[in-house]
DNA sequence: AGCACGCCGACT
DNA sequence: GTCGGCGTGCTC
């Protein structure tokens, strides 16, 4: 009787069989990751299942092949994690394969390096002379020198050390190379000291623990603004847990997870936390993987991928800044961590946090309906301590009248009074060149499509405004028919005309430079900023007050603790506001409220400036009054009449090819067979598109799309499964299905 | 993903 | 005649 077990084998879709050999009977078992031979080659897999007993079969089309070796002696992942990856693999219709991938950090051997020590030898010198450069030169260093810069300056100095160490005169040391990043630093004092919660705090805390006390599944959404104090919350929830022996992970969003928040963790939750980042090594994150599997670490904290660690007996999650686009995965296996860690809960039976100041739309109904618990945090200081917002009317300010281009007077003076009390400023402007449209230059009025409600893209080379939603095309009108009577009154009766917008390059920075020339400004925005280094660089600089002024893309809303940033500067919210995606609102007032969050900590005031032409817009408003609750309300209702999320769910298809027909008609051929099954059963779905996606080439692949809704993710998730059934037109298109898509380009 | 097989064009 | 382009299909 022989073992045999099923094994994954990344990027291969099938499990495959292998036999057990005899040596690793009862060692490879469910969880095992192993080497096999496959074909020509060897692969490394997971063992999904152990038959026990299996009988050779006449039946069987292949000859079973052995399994190589076991890659490490325990299981690397368990049961509760496979059915989760299941799930998972079915719900984004993804193969299982890809979710293990994705889910599991690769086995990383240890790094060492070498480096030379000089030993007490006093009375005597080698005979080489080589030999004796070296020892002098380690000499010079300190005694202690690294093995690879002496072969630098000696090329073949490797024999020379070998006899050096052989007579006594030298030890060749090997050290682990351990990961630089996120590793303890020191953390402030005031984050050790034992908090007292407030009483909105303590109730919080208390639902929490309810809930978990009763093993219950229960999501909540706990609101507060920043500095409400939600992450004291997380933390006692945490400890709670923690200290009743049950394993608990949070997720942050990428950004967010920094030295310091680890830091301020590890301060109130002991060392024993696991952290899981994708900057980190391979290596630092299978110790990470690795001692949470052996129960060393029951705490994970980490980014999107976090939400995969291997928790033991799990008792709670918290996702902090739960809107946050970036816990959304936008290649490869597109699940949104958020998302999995509510249903991850749900399997485990357990409550799941989800914090922000300005929750996602989809978490916010969710707990209107009452399907998630409502946590709410006031301020810990007096309103009048929020940052004042001020909304500056583009159209109210001629253009002789803007001190350059893009900045208004209003801003410009802002920007002088930072320097009465040295403190600093951010100024937020908008990537351009996504999509164009065109806005009445008397009423403002912006076009949009009149099938999605979404903005339309103005195409100069087709002189059309299209719709990248449902394709609906249309030459742009000469003259505005929404205008107001108030407005016709004030113009002779003359309508407007439509104005290019969101075109083009800004100069914001060379602006200020010009402005403002002896205060010092940096940029940092995605071009700008070249890796993680390089962006904690310069934000470092911004703490420090070497740097003034930060001027910069979404990125810089979602800085730290700056205290001394008292400006925020937004130079034209109507980018935002109208970029041809249904989230754009909302998109607009959580970066909004982000950025004010940024705006005067500590004791000095904060203030905001937002540039517009449509200073009436919902999104400003709100964002003036701080009215998250208020905003939301209004965009639902938005959402609802137009059958947008959350009230469906949507499944974006994106089709990509070198060959420009291919795309439309592949989505063509899929709109048919969706039509068929719709019409068959009945099915709540509809079609918006194919179109041709807002980035319509990426270097050398034409680009379509095709959006699915369906008030039911069943429905949507039999169309993939469908879809991926029905022959592909062409080999050389790529697909993708990307179910509750974030962005649309 | 690799790696082989196989079927056509253009070169010693 | 053969070298090599990559399209297609298989791997327990
Ligand atoms: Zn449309
Ligand atoms: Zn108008």
């Amino acid at each position: 009787m022989a073992q045999v077990a099923s094994v994954i084998l990344p990027p291969l879709e099938e499990a495959y069989s292998y036999l057990i050999p005899a040596e690793l009977c009862g060692k490879i078992v469910f969880g095992s990751r192993v080497e096999v031979p496959i074909g020509k080659r060897s692969a490394r897999g997971f063992v999904v299942a152990v038959d026990l007993q299996y009988q050779k079969d006449p039946a069987d089309k292949f000859t079973l092949r052995a399994i190589t070796r076991l890659l490490y002696d325990s299981p690397c992942f368990n049961e509760e994690q496979f059915r989760f990856f299941n799930w998972i693999a079915d719900y984004y219709g993804e193969n299982l394969s890809r979710v293990f991938e994705i889910g599991i950090p690769e086995i990383a051997p240890r790094k060492f390096s070498r480096s030379v020590e000089l030993l007490p030898k006093k009375d005597s010198t080698p005979k080489g002379t080589v030999q004796k450069k070296i020892l002098s030169i380690i000499e010079k260093e300190g005694g202690i020198l690294s093995y690879s810069s002496i072969i630098e300056i000696f090329k073949n100095a490797s024999s020379s050390l070998k006899s050096l160490e052989t007579q006594g005169f030298i030890r060749i040391l090997s050290t682990e190379i351990k990961d630089q990043h996120l590793h303890h630093g020191h953390a402030p004092d005031w984050a050790k000291r034992e908090i007292k919660l407030n009483p909105e705090q303590d109730h919080a805390l208390d639902q929490i623990l309810q809930a978990w006390k009763n093993r219950e599944f229960k999501p909540f959404l706990l609101y507060g603004i920043t500095g409400s104090g939600k992450t004291e919350v997380y933390i006692e929830a945490l400890r709670h847990v923690r200290d009743a022996g049950q394993g608990v992970f949070v997720i942050v969003p990428e950004i967010a997870l920094t030295p310091q928040l680890i830091d301020r963790f590890r301060a109130r939750l002991g060392n024993e936390i696991a952290v899981l980042h994708s900057a980190m090594s391979k290596r630092a994150r299978w110790d990470s993987w690795l001692a949470l599997l052996e129960g060393r670490n029951t705490i994970a904290i980490g980014a999107r991928s976090a939400v995969f660690a291997p928790i033991k007996n799990l008792g709670l999650i918290v996702v902090d800044e739960e809107h946050d686009a970036s816990f959304k995965q936008g290649e490869n296996l597109r699940y949104n961590a958020r998302d999995l860690a509510v249903l991850r809960a749900k399997l485990n039976n357990c409550p799941v946090v989800l914090g922000s100041a300005t929750p996602s739309l989809e978490s916010f109904s969710h707990s209107e309906e009452k399907k998630y618990a409502y946590l709410e945090l006031p301020s810990r200081h007096s309103v009048s301590f929020l940052p004042s917002v001020e909304i500056v009317d583009l159209n109210s300010i001629k253009p002789w009248m803007m001190p350059t281009k893009n900045i208004s007077p209003q801003l410009l003076q802002a920007l002088k009074d930072i320097q009465l009390d040295d403190s600093q400023a951010f100024i937020l402007y908008n990537r351009r060149g996504f999509a164009t449209f065109l806005q009445c230059d008397k009423c403002n009025e912006v076009l949009e499509c009149p099938h999605c409600s979404v903005t339309l893209t103005y195409h100069q080379n087709s002189n059309s405004l299209l719709c990248h939603y449902c394709n609906y095309s249309t030459i742009p009108p000469s003259m505005c028919n929404k205008c107001p009577k108030e407005c016709l009154e004030r113009n002779n009766n003359e309508p407007g005309t439509f104005v290019r917008r969101g075109a083009g390059t800004e100069k914001v920075l060379e602006e200020i430079q010009g402005l403002l020339p002896h205060l010092s400004v940096e940029r940092l925005d995605r071009d700008a900023v070249e890796n993680l280094a390089h962006y904690r660089k310069i934000l470092t600089k911004v703490r420090d007050g070497e740097t003034k002024i930060l001027v910069g893309t979404q990125m810089i809303a979602k800085g730290h603790d700056l205290p001394n940033v008292t400006l925020v500067g937004v130079i034209d919210c109507d980018v935002g506001l109208h970029f041809p995606d249904f989230r754009a609102s909302e998109r607009v007032f959580q970066l909004l409220t982000q950025a004010s969050g940024r705006a005067g900590r500590g004791d000095k005031p904060g203030r905001v400036i937002l540039q517009t032409r449509v200073p009436h817009h919902p999104s400003l408003q709100k964002t003036l009054t701080h009215d998250f609750p208020g905003f939301a309300r209004l965009e639902l209702k938005n959402r609802k009449a137009l059958r947008y999320p959350p009230f469906t769910r949507l499944l974006r298809i994106v089709v990509a090819s070198l060959d420009q027909r291919i795309p439309p008609n592949t989505l063509l051929r899929y709109k048919e067979v969706l039509f068929r099954y719709r019409d068959c059963y009945h099915s709540d779905l509809s079609i918006l598109g194919p179109a041709p996606a807002p980035l319509a080439k990426i270097k050398t692949l034409w680009r379509w799309h095709m959006l699915l809704k369906s008030g039911s993710p069943t429905i949507l998730n039999q169309c993939i499964h469908m879809l991926r059934e029905v022959k592909a037109s062409s080999k050389k298109a790529r697909i993708i299905f990307d179910m509750d898509p974030q962005d649309m380009l």
